[in-house]
DNA sequence: CGATCCAACTCCTCAGACAAGCTGAGAACC
DNA sequence: GGTTCTCAGCTTGTCTGAGGAGTTGGATCG
């Protein structure tokens, strides 16, 4: 499907460009929206919007009365863009370093809570594994590692590997798609041997056993 | 430094209060311009001008002749505004997880290049460390650590601990102008004993020393 | 029933007008 | 001389009206 780019996101490209080459460098001033307008060859208000949408990606900042300012040198990483774009291996290695280290954390700082997180998700995810569709069991554990996560409460951790969700959940559904050898019993036996070592307050089996699984995870795609 | 929020945004914050709350659901067509702007008491430039810094943000898409679509159930994760909010305990704690699961993967694929630029900038931060400025002896320790990342020969971990840097240094910084004791030969000394572990492909040493290095640094800011 | 046409709707762009806010130069004052 | 005040000329912010371009769904026609 092809589409043709409104002139603002044109315009908001070029600008974008010019910064990128140094043309105007952190901190510096544009010319006022009448000069970028004739510049360009658009009207005012498309310049406008293509200084707005910069604003938006944390690039530009106007201040009225002062002028439009570059804040940033380049577009705030769109994560969701990156991991796409991303090897799947790089992405679970990446997954791997997150998550071997909230299961080490969480082995000291868990609370009853997270154990009963911990307790729901993993029957969920055992229901869903032997009769509910592809997404059901997808979500069923998804939830499990954000249970994992979330109980090494660490807001930093958890943000990253909210990021890291939808990239997973794509894969994992195309993974099932292809073959459901992935949905066994075995795989339900490593989350619960992860869950126990969390109970047992012991961060380096926790971690050990979190990095074993996420390395199967990553031969079978391999 | 007061700063009375322009309309525009105001009408950006107010069309993403009401996705967040579920009043649009994703891929749901939000009412025409003329409609938004009556709704909102402004002008039609103005919800404009918000939807393009929405769709900057990778919230809304518009097409034209079609309408105004939900893309994304919220804003694009603002990597530096996130970590600059955050803890700097769990800062250094999800530092923790992505350096030490790159010595570790450093460990099995550091090329001889890699090597180099261990030994480059490793002696630039012990030169560093004795007469140079702050703000030199920071670049001369993040310039390691990103070598230390890139020798994992992996985009997203290279990508995450891109997003980290911007916090590090000035948290160094501000370390560094409260008491000086951090820059000691000790400090050299465990990044040194990193890099031979990677040298000597030992993925558990390197990953283990860097591990303890960083929780040094850890307990030396709690 | 299927293909075609078309009217109504949407967003896109421009131009012009005025309001609101900032900046720097020069006047006025001490 | 040094400080404060004032203001003209810039900037961005907002609104309106007009037309252009693309999409959509229903009416019409074969």
């Amino acid at each position: 499907m092809i589409r043709r780019h409104p002139l603002a996101e044109q315009a908001a490209e070029e600008l974008l460009r010019r910064i990128g080459s140094g043309e105007w460098a952190l901190g510096a001033k544009l010319p006022g929206e009448t000069t970028l307008a004739a510049q360009l060859g658009v009207g005012r208000s498309t310049i406008r919007e293509a200084v707005r949408e910069l604003a938006g990606r944390r690039v530009l900042e106007s201040r009225q009365g002062a002028g439009v300012f570059v804040i940033g040198h380049q577009a705030a990483e769109d994560w969701d863009q990156v991991l796409r774009r991303a090897d799947i291996t790089d992405v679970l290695e990446g997954r791997m370093a997150i998550e071997t280290e909230a299961a080490r954390l969480a082995a000291s700082r868990r609370t009853p809570a997270d154990l009963k997180s911990f307790r729901y998700t993993l029957k969920d995810r055992l229901d869903a594994s032997e009769k509910s569709p592809d997404d059901w069991y997808v979500e069923a554990d998804l939830a499990f590692h954000r249970a994992l996560v979330t109980a090494a409460h660490n807001t930093v951790l958890s943000e990253l590997f909210d990021a890291f969700v939808p990239r997973i959940r794509t894969t994992m559904l195309d993974m099932l798609r292809l073959d459901d050898q992935h949905r066994h019993r075995h795989d339900q036996a490593a989350h619960v041997a992860i869950a126990d070592a969390v109970r047992d307050r012991d961060p380096e089996l926790a971690a050990g056993r979190c990095r074993e699984h996420l390395a199967a995870v990553r031969s079978s795609v391999a």
